[in-house]
DNA sequence: GTTGACTCCGTATGTTAGTACGGACTTATC
DNA sequence: GATAAGTCCGTACTAACATACGGAGTCAAC
C-alpha cells in the first residue's frame, strides 16, 4: 500500500508536483483528504484521474472542456450523448486541421517540384508558387 | 486605388488593427512605408500576407514557425537548394502533424463508437476507452 | 472649426497551461 | 541531531498570442 503523497501521485501520473496542485486548483481532481501533518494523501484512483487529464488534453481537450467531460462522467447514461457530441465536434476539428494540412502540403511539395524543374540559371520559383496558392476557404 | 490604411488591411484580413501591429513587431509582416503624417501605407499584397499567416496558424504552427515558412518566400535566387531543403523539412513537419491528428481522430472516433454499443443501462465508456488507449508511440 | 473616426506609440492586461520561488514546516536518512 | 528531501502555501513568472488603454496627433464631414 503506498503512501500517495503528492509526490509520489505525480511521478506515477508523469506530471510535476506543481501541475497536480494546479489541476487541484482548477477542479479537475477532487481535493484530496489530508493526513495529520497537512499533507495530501491521494486515494489510489488519483493516478488514474491525472492521466485521463492527461490523455483527453492529448486529444485536443482544453482544460475547461476536460472540466466539462469529468462534470458529465459521473452522470446518467444520456449524458453519454453529450460526451459523444462533443467527442464528434473535436473529430470534425481534427478532420478540417488535417485538409488545412494537406493543402500546405501540397502547396510546399509543388514549391520542392519546382525547384528541381528548375534551370541551373533561374531564379527560385518560390514566390511564384505560394502566390499561386488560395490560402483563403 | 484603396488607400490601405492599417484599418483597412485589417478589415480584409480578418484581423483586428492591433493584430496587424504585433505582426509587424514580430517580423511577420514587412514593415510598411510611411506618408507624410506617419501613417502606415500597405501595398495591395499586404492582406495576402496576413492572410497566410492567419491560416499556417489555424493549421497549428506557431508564429516563429510561420516566420520560418515566410523566410523561405524571400529567400533569393541563388540558394534554391537550400529553400528545398527548408521546404522538406516543415512537409516532414507536416506529415508528423497529420499523424498525431489521426491518432487522436482514432481515439476519438472509437469513443463514439463506445456510446452506440453501449446499453441504455451501462456507464458512459469514456473513462474505459480513455483508460485503454496506449498514447506511447 | 468642431465633432468623431482613425492613427500613432508604448505599455499593461488577459488567457492557457503550467513552472518556479521563498519561507516555513515535516519527515526520512546518516 | 544535523542534513537532505519532501510538503505546505500564496504569489510571481513564463511563453505564445494577442487585446486593451491612454494620451496625442490627423483626417473627413457637416
Amino acid at each position: 500500500m503506498p503512501a500517495n503523497t503528492i509526490g509520489q501521485v505525480a511521478l506515477k501520473a508523469g506530471v510535476g508536483v506543481e501541475t497536480v496542485r494546479f489541476y487541484e486548483r482548477k477542479g479537475l481532481i477532487e481535493q484530496p483528504p489530508r493526513k495529520g501533518n497537512g499533507f495530501r494523501e491521494y486515494p489510489v484512483d488519483a493516478v488514474r484521474r491525472i492521466r485521463f487529464v492527461v490523455h483527453a488534453k492529448e486529444l485536443g481537450f482544453t482544460l475547461r472542456e476536460i472540466l466539462g467531460l469529468l462534470s458529465l462522467r459521473s452522470q446518467s447514461a444520456e449524458s453519454c450523448d453529450s460526451v459523444k457530441e462533443q467527442a464528434e465536434v473535436k473529430i470534425a476539428d481534427i478532420e478540417e486541421k488535417i485538409r488545412g494540412l494537406r493543402r500546405m502540403k501540397s502547396t510546399l511539395r509543388k514549391l520542392t517540384q519546382a525547384c528541381e524543374r528548375r534551370e541551373p540559371t533561374a531564379e527560385c520559383p518560390l514566390l511564384d508558387v505560394l502566390d499561386e496558392e488560395d490560402y483563403a476557404s
